[in-house]
DNA sequence: CATGAATGAGGTTTCATTCAT
DNA sequence: TATGAATGAAACCTCATTCAT
């Protein structure tokens, strides 16, 4: 798992044993559980390790603090989204740009709808934890495999410039975390999603047509 | 000031004289301050008490607990920002759809720019304190305006429906948020501030305008 | 106290109220009690606070850390120290050597007697908390309290080396703390004070008429 | 080695068998390692089995206990300090009492100075240990040597009394412990070298033409 | 009204030691 | 025998809040 060895916060020890193994699945875990159902103040080591059913000693094998086990879970999450977002641009090479877009946008909202509540616990500490550099690195995979797909797309000359893949990068995950923040129901989900790929092909579109 | 009296964490007192009101100010600039020095774990009513040059007693004695101290200073900054919107829509009205885009657009990034370090300092505990309903709040007041504005619009038969300025207003929002915690370089904030415009623009078009 | 000034361990706060004064005496008086009875692996910050009839809270409103109490209280002791060898330094000027040394080494035994039990406890932490620094800085002065009263020796046309005064020192306080350690009865220190005296007498005639 | 035997911090098993013996004198290194690298603070078990190359329960193989090891390593640190005096003395037999002084104080010194940071790192934690008692044990058995050679001394009539051996050899041992401890120089230390020779050969002479 | 000393529950982290594998 | 994962008591320290002065 790439993502534990960023900047700092690596997992203290590999595990080597099924036993630990399971341990740190079921620290991980219990992590989430925690933060969806007592909230992030109430998101203490010793619950988790409670919760996980292992004594905070165990805990401390692998992660050395607080904050690398948040951080762990926080790349967890982010890993997930990017390669859902890459998988997307992988399927939806040489298509119309309209069909990428959409592709792309329904991956995203939909991995993130998967696990909504995950995402909307972790967005409460992400800023303690290095979750925005987290997201800023993650962001440039995505908007890597962005650029190649588009670099294949069917019916115009040249892509968008990378400052316009990263705005609709932007507005793509911060409508999408604003909406969920608000507290969206089900059919503003689906609403968010359906508008989202609109809001997305007509900027990419408005790129290569400019106004007059 | 109406945002103390939001959902159960009124002000203690509403400062009727000039003392009071001096020492609440310099109450909540010191909790930016702190803030912004040194970062939400180490933002405790005592620093803050310190830093205005008051005692926590005193604190106390117009915050009844933190949370509804940083409430408030939560809700000041998003009054700015619901105040700029609303002020720009009163300003664009009876112009053509782009122009009243541009104008809100712009007066949006520049608001949250005008404060940047604040902006983001107070998404580190947005969550916490209630945040989301303010937001959800002020974002419906935003959007009010935003509804009164487009109803004039000069080039448009009928104005976008409530969903579509909500998803602008989202994109919008998220955006800029997003842009800003990556930690955006000024540079990054002029093409933000263009691109942004472009953006809604193009998606407000495409609301009368759907693709073929 | 200017010993508290020292090294960045310096006390939280000067107590302004006299309730306050109070508490830092009794933390500092309940340290060295749990020191004699418990030993220093059970010194622990809430015992001490327990017996000083406090909470834990105020304990560390007058110290940042564990390590600054242990300091303060050393350093207090080292100052009584140093104090009681400059007076004695004082009170000797002008008499033949023989009677300055006596003078020193009594003054210096007796006071590490009178809390003998400090004394010994002291030394169990003093490595892990400066105590070496503190030492080095107390011997100074001490050293130049010797050095200034020597000037004046009735009986000798140039004053001893400043490596010998060090060295004497050194024997003066190193023989002592060797003694206490090793459990001295006090038919030992008896033993000690008076040998002791002979033991620099010597050493310091040696300088001035060195073996043949 | 008897010193494993005292005071109930036996070592669990004597090796026998080679690989025993090797893993027995690992740990034994690696626990000096880990003091003089980490501190006593951060000399753990765990700590010193990984730097031996060894698990913790390994460890406890050899020692029933932290304390017990610690006791090992301090007690052979002590027995080659009286292995050193005890030699010197043995060696300075029937010369004059100068000369047998001058070479009891440069063995001892030379000693401490070959492995000045593991003296100055088990003075850490000899308190805890049950150090003095063993200081005390090894200072009995100097004194012991001390006191048969003396006895032979070719230039005087009657040897020391005990109580002035022990006054030398606390003088001698404390002393060097304090300029050690001060953090000593190399320059220092040939001076203590040198002066400590003078301190104490004018002491002894001094129990034989006492001052008038 | 203002002050700031006091509170103490509760959070994070460490580490000697055990025991199933 | 060796291993190393697991334990959990206990240490240090913080901070929102109260209340006597």
């Amino acid at each position: 798992m790439p993502a534990h060895a960023l900047s700092g916060f690596a997992a203290r020890k590999t595990p080597i044993q099924t036993r630990a193994a399971v341990t740190v699945g079921a620290i991980s875990e219990a992590t989430i559980q925690v933060l969806l159902k007592q909230g992030v103040n109430r998101l203490t080591t010793t619950r988790v390790a409670e919760r996980a059913g292992v004594s905070v000693g165990t805990l401390y094998q692998y992660y050395p603090n607080k904050q690398s086990l948040l951080f762990a879970v926080l790349a967890d999450h982010l890993d997930k989204v990017a390669a859902a977002v890459e998988a997307a641009c992988e399927r939806a090479r040489h298509q119309p740009l309209a069909d990428m877009v959409r592709a792309v946008v329904e991956a995203f909202v939909d991995v993130k709808m998967e696990r909504i509540d995950v995402s909307l616990a972790l967005y409460q500490f992400a800023a303690d934890v290095g979750g925005p550099a987290l997201v800023k690195r993650l962001g440039q995979r995505s908007r890597k495999a962005l650029d190649a797909m588009l670099q294949t797309a069917s019916d115009i000359a040249s892509p968008p410039d990378k400052f316009a893949i990263e705005m609709m990068f932007a507005a793509m995950a911060g409508a999408t975390r604003y909406v969920l923040e608000a507290g969206a129901s089900p059919a503003m989900v689906r609403g968010l999603r359906q508008h989202l790929v609109v809001l997305c092909q007509s900027y990419m579109r408005a790129q290569h047509a400019p106004r007059r």
